[in-house]
Order: C-alpha cells, then structure tokens, then sequence
DNA sequence: CTGGGGAAGGGGCCC
DNA sequence: GGGGCCCCTTCCCCA
C-alpha cells in the first residue's frame, strides 16, 4: 500500500516552499498527528464539515440546530445533552468548526459570565479575547463536545487557525463513538506561556471558578493544561514516568469514570498523566454513561489503515490523490473532501481560492481556513469559512499578507466565498432541492447543466471547461475533474477514483491478473492500451515521428523526451531580434507579435515556446490558416492549463493574447531567417509531420464532434 | 544520457 | 447511472 505513497514522499521534500510547513509531518509515521502544529493541522486537512444551517424559525437553540449531519447528540435522563457522537465513519483529518459563541475581551467579561465554556483566542501570543459557548443561542454544537481524559479516548484536537477553534479528527472516528477533544500541543503551549499574563489580568477568584464549574478543555486553568505531545511522550514511556509529572489534568478529568475492569494505563486512575483525584462529581453530571461507551470501543490506536498525512498533500497534481474516500462510497453528507485534487487547485503557495467541486452537491474543497505565510507563521485574514461574527481580518504573527487569493476578486465577500458554510449548506441541499442552487463560482453555474445545440444534437456543456457532452451522466463523470470528488476507493490501498472502472482496473494491481495477452509473445498486461502499445512492438508501428530527425517512436512520451535534445540550432524559425528559435513558423509570427519586444511578459514569451513544441503545433501545417492555428492554440491551452491546475482566467488571457498576435498582419521582422545550417525551405517541414499517427480525439475537444 | 518497454492512472465515448 | 472499452499520458525502470 506505501508503493504509492513513496513517490509523493519524494516529491514533497523537492517542494522547499513546503518543507517549512510541514517538515514536522514528514517525520511522523503515518497517521501520526502528535507532532502536527496548528498550521499543519489547517493545512492538511481533509475534509471540512460545516455547522448544519438550521431555519431561523426553528425553536431549537444554535447550540442544538447546528450539529452537522454526521454527528447527534446523546441525551441524559434529564434529555439533557451529555455527549456528541459520530453516526458515521468519520476519516482521520477532518475539520468541524469554527466554535461559536459569544466573544468577550478580557476587558469586557461581564461580572456575572459563567466561564465554563470559555474558550481563549491569542494573538501575538496574547490572550486576544475570549469565546464564549455558554448561551446555546449564539454557540454551536461544539460546546458539548466533552473532554479527552485520556490520548487513548481523544479523537479530536482543538486547533486556533486564525482567530476561530476548529477541532480536528487526529484518528478515524468509527461510528457510534464519542467525540472528545484536547489541546493541540501549541494551543496548550499558548495557555501555558500565559499563565502568568492570565494570573496577573484575571481576578484569582475567577480562576477558581473556573477550576470548580469548567467542564470542557476551554479556558483550562493554566497550570492545568496538559500539552498533546507530552501526553504521547508519556503514554510511551508508560507509569514509570509518572512520578515526574510536571501537569496535572483539568478537574473534568478527574471524575469522569473509568471502564469498568478496565486495566488500561490511560484510562483517567491510571493515566500517567492524569494521576487520579477525589473531588466532586461535575456540574454537568456528564458521565453516567461512561461505562458502555468505553468498553464498547476498544482502546485501538486507529481503528483503520491510515495514509500517511502527506498523502493528502496536493503538490504534484492529479495523480497524487490528497483525500480519500471511504470504501465504494461517497462520504457522508455534509463532509468535504479536500480541494486537494482539483485540477484547478494548484499549488499551496501559488494558488488563490479553488473552485468549488460540483461533481458532487455535498461536497466542497478544503481550504485553510486562514493563508500561510512564506515563513510558516499565521495571519488572521478572515477566514474562508465565516466566523459567527465575521473577524476583522488583521495580520498577527506574520505582517506580510499572502497573495494568495487571487482567484478570488477582491470585492468578493467572504459571505460569497464558496468556502462559506452556507454556500455549503446550500450546495447540500441541491441534491435533493435545486432550487436554492448557490450561484457564486464556476462550479455552481454548471449545476442546470445548459443544454447546447451541435448538429441537431442536444449537448451538455461543462460550464467550467465548455466542454460538451452528449450524455448528461457523461458529463456528470467529467465534473468529477473539476470537484476532485472521487467516489470509488480501493479497499486495499485506499486509493481512490473518479470512475468505477478505474477503480476496477486498479484492482488487477494487487491480484497481479492481467487479462490481455499478446497473441505473437503470448505477454500478458493488465490493459488494452498496454497491450496495443506492447503490439507495436511487433507490428513495426512506431507513430510517432520527430520533425527535426525523422526518428519515430512507438510512444509519444519518447518524442517528447526525444525532442528535448534538439538543441535551438535545430529550430528553423529563428526571431532575429532575440535570437530566440522555433519549430514553426507560426509559432515565430506569434512570438515576434506578443512578448519578443516586451521582454517583461517572460511567461508569454514561455507559452510561446511551450506551444511551438507541442502536439497542437505538430499538427499544423507551416502554412496553417490564423483560425487553425488558433484553435491549436486554443486545445493546447485547454489541456495545458488544465493539466497544471491552472484556471481558466489565465487561459482567457493566454488565448487572446495568442489570437491578438496570430492575427496581427505580417510584418517584415516576422519573416523567418533561417540559420545557415539549414538549407531546405521550411515547406521541407510540412511534409514532415512529426505525428504522423494521431488519435483523431487529440483534435476533438467535444464529445461526438 | 538516451532510447525503449512496461505499469498505472485519467478522461471520454458508447451501449 | 453503470459498465465496458478505448485512447492518452506519465512515471519508472532498464539496457
């Protein structure tokens, strides 16, 4: 299962741009979160389950409305909310939040608060201002998400990313099981270091209340707070430690209830860290019913092979799967996979806001929640999933916004972003209603899938490529390109793909079949086009020919690989201001018209080049018509981009810059000055197409054009 | 370094 | 919508 995984493990560490976030993760055995940091935790991050988005008619509280439909609250004898639990197998790496409720400055605490479910915001490593989830109207589901009273028990981490809490699985959570959260080590590390600031700017007496009514990690007492990677530390070094213990667990620890005959060294009496103490039953009398939860989940580290977290990582494009899925099926409603494979995703440090997925309605791309900074510190920006009361969006530890939302226009609202909750909500909803089909992004106007008329024909365009389609499903299938959603996973690797018979053809990996034999060498191969490639090795058939030396190839990745070695020498059409050289002329005429005397468009000027050397340009003639030339352009771009992750508003740009310059009237400087080498005429050329064998698709862009 | 062969994944078309 | 199939592309490895 790791044969996959080591390719991306290569690639990561080439990403220097990366290696700063994330260095932490890489020496973690897979699925090994102890040693994340908060910004990892945002950064790699799976899925992201919005708040359900209840009617405002609704008579129940915010508090009670809001859980996500993949988790429910268990109920006391009093129909009291006791826990929060997971209806369905929840992956590891997924985010719930942001915590809501009311926010407090230290300042402006009212007297009388109840600081039980206080939670607190640093910035700048101050205490910022505190959330308070008490008042069930104004605060999530998160606040009754109960402790961790052991590393054994915790499933979710708190993490502070920007200046919202969002609580993240760090281990697969299995159905039925009990959602309970801790510290994130810099969280607690945070509290720690402010023990002294808190002591001095906090009444003492107000500490002691805290001590006697919290019930929740938030707000826990500094010298209380225990930190998740001292926790792992000593869970390895076991009870011989636990003498040594410098933290001791907050008081709602200590009368949470053991399982019964267990013997486990984590559970609360035993925890080296959490050395057991008599005190009073909690306020919230929450843990009646401890013992049938616990025994009714074994003590497992992960209850499912994980990935390793860099797998989730998007880097190298498409063929580096970031998120996976569970087995043959979607996840559940309201979970989101990653932006991870998004073609248009790109890479972190470059990319701006992806487009969101439309493949399928419930699922939507994860974004940090906050951008990085280049040195790996975080800024609070407003958040692309809104806050309760929307944050002002003011740098904290890192003082240079990142440029990183350039998808995004800037008078785009963060209530239109969308990655705001509602929008996701929204796009939940149009699974079952379309009605209320959100409108914002490529991704939402293609959900009426506009019928278009080709040759009498109805065709089903993609609103984010134009692609047509004479099929709806077909169509269907190819939005899964674009919202990265990938229903079919493997069972063995976990793996996952956008088509069944993808997933299906992997399989014949791990079984080692191969269906197709060579009738001449009686070979065998796991596929057809294998196959096919393989017969051309008997046939002679060798499609693919080089322009410039007439040598062919049975594949054209040995062309491409082949044409690298002419040099510039070999390209005719040589520009006689730049010296710059081409295969074709046309590619010269364009170069000469858009960016050779406009040295700043360097990247221009590469696109040039990159299309003089590519399928598209091989297959036109030297003569080419300008309207031939700009429909190769125009597939080139297409495949290109997408290819790269990039968006459509650079190939808008790319095209018409390619149009204005193919469309320019001649000029003298545009004629070609061949080198003396080269003495045959370039109409020499076109009797050389480099393919001479194409598929006719790499001509169609549309289905049953 | 280059050419060559195979493995595997991805997108799309058709039934 | 699902399944089967085809073609294309890329990566990896080897000589």
């Amino acid at each position: 299962a790791f044969a996959t995984t080591a390719p991306v493990l290569a690639k990561c560490t080439t990403s220097p741009m990366l290696l700063s976030e994330t260095n932490s993760c890489l020496e973690n055995t897979p699925g090994d979160m102890s040693g994340w940091r908060e910004v990892d935790f945002a950064l790699n991050c799976t899925y992201i389950v919005p708040d359900q988005v209840s009617d405002p008619s609704f008579s129940l509280p915010k508090a009670m409305t809001s859980i996500p439909r993949n988790l429910t609250f268990e109920y006391g004898a009093e129909n009291e909310v006791t826990g929060v639990f997971s209806k369905e197998y929840i992956p590891q790496g997924t985010r719930f939040g942001p915590l809501q409720g009311d926010i407090y400055t230290k300042d402006n605490v009212p007297k009388q608060a109840n600081r039980k479910y206080f939670w607190r915001i640093y910035s700048c490593g101050q205490l910022q201002n505190f959330v308070d989830g008490y008042d069930v109207h104004r605060s999530n589901w998160m606040r009754y998400v109960n402790p961790a009273r052991s590393l054994a028990e915790q499933n979710l981490v708190a993490c502070q990313n920007g200046r919202d809490i969002y609580f993240y699985t760090i281990r697969p959570v299995e159905p039925k099981q009990e959602l309970l959260v801790w510290y994130s080590r810099e969280f607690a590390q945070r509290l720690c270091s402010q023990q002294d600031d808190v002591k001095q700017s906090e009444c003492k007496e107000k500490i002691d209340v805290e001590m006697l009514e919290r019930d929740t990690p938030p707000d826990t007492p500094d010298e209380q707070i225990v930190d998740f990677s001292k926790k792992v530390e000593k869970q390895e070094r076991g009870d011989r430690d636990a003498e040594n213990r410098e933290i001791v667990p907050p008081p709602q620890f200590e009368h949470r209830e053991p399982a019964p005959g267990s013997n486990h060294p984590y559970l609360p009496n035993h925890h080296p860290a959490f050395p057991h103490r008599s005190v009073p039953l909690h306020l919230h009398g929450l843990y009646g019913h401890r013992e049938g939860l616990v025994s009714s989940y074994p003590l497992y580290p992960q209850s499912r092979p994980l990935q390793h977290p860099y797998q989730l990582l998007p880097h190298y494009g498409p063929q580096y799967p970031r998120f996976l899925l569970p087995s043959y099926s979607p996840p559940f409603p309201g979970m989101l996979p990653s932006r991870g494979s998004l073609p248009y995703s790109g890479y972190l440090g470059t990319d701006g806001l992806p487009y969101p997925p439309v493949g399928s309605p419930g699922l939507l791309p994860v974004s940090p929640p906050y951008p990085l900074s280049p040195q790996g510190g975080l800024k609070e920006l407003t958040p692309n999933v809104s806050p309760p009361r929307g944050a002002p969006a003011t740098p904290e530890l890192s003082p240079l916004p990142k440029p990183n939302s350039q998808h995004q226009s800037p008078e785009q609202s963060p209530e239109q972003s969308p990655f705001n909750c509602e929008e996701a909500m929204n796009l939940s909803l149009t699974t079952t209603k379309s009605t209320t089909a959100p409108r914002n992004g490529p991704g939402h106007k293609s959900l009426p899938y506009p019928l278009k008329k080709q040759n009498g024909k109805i065709k089903y365009e993609c609103n984010i490529c134009s692609k047509t389609f004479g099929q709806l499903s077909n169509l269907k299938v190819h939005l899964r390109v674009h919202s990265g959603e990938r229903p079919f996973q493997c069972n063995l690797c976990k793996k996952s793909f956008t088509q069944l018979a993808h997933l299906q053809k992997h399989h014949l990996v791990h079984t080692g079949e191969k269906p197709h034999e060579c009738q001449v060498c009686h070979k065998r191969f796991s596929s057809t086009s294998n196959l096919k490639t393989h017969q051309r090795l008997h046939s002679g058939e060798k499609p693919y020919q080089c322009k410039l030396c007439s040598t062919k190839f049975t594949q054209y990745i040995h062309l491409k690989l082949h044409r690298r070695l002419h040099s510039n020498r070999d390209r005719p059409y040589r520009c006689q201001l730049c010296a710059h050289a081409f295969f074709h002329r046309f590619s010269l005429r364009i170069h000469q018209r858009s960016c050779c005397l406009a040295p700043v468009n360097m990247h221009m000027k590469e696109m040039v080049e990159r299309f003089d050397a590519s399928q598209e340009a091989d297959t036109l003639t030297e003569t080419a018509s300008a309207p031939l030339v700009e429909e190769a352009v125009e597939r080139w771009l297409a495949r290109t981009l997408e290819g790269e992750g990039k968006e459509d508003q650079e190939a808008t740009i790319l095209l018409k810059a390619f149009t204005a310059a193919i469309n320019t009237p001649a000029t003298p400087v545009a004629q070609p000055a061949l080198p003396a080498s080269h003495h045959s005429p370039p109409t020499a050329y076109q009797e050389r197409a480099s393919v001479v064998h194409l598929n006719k698709r790499l001509t169609v862009k549309t289905e049953g054009q």
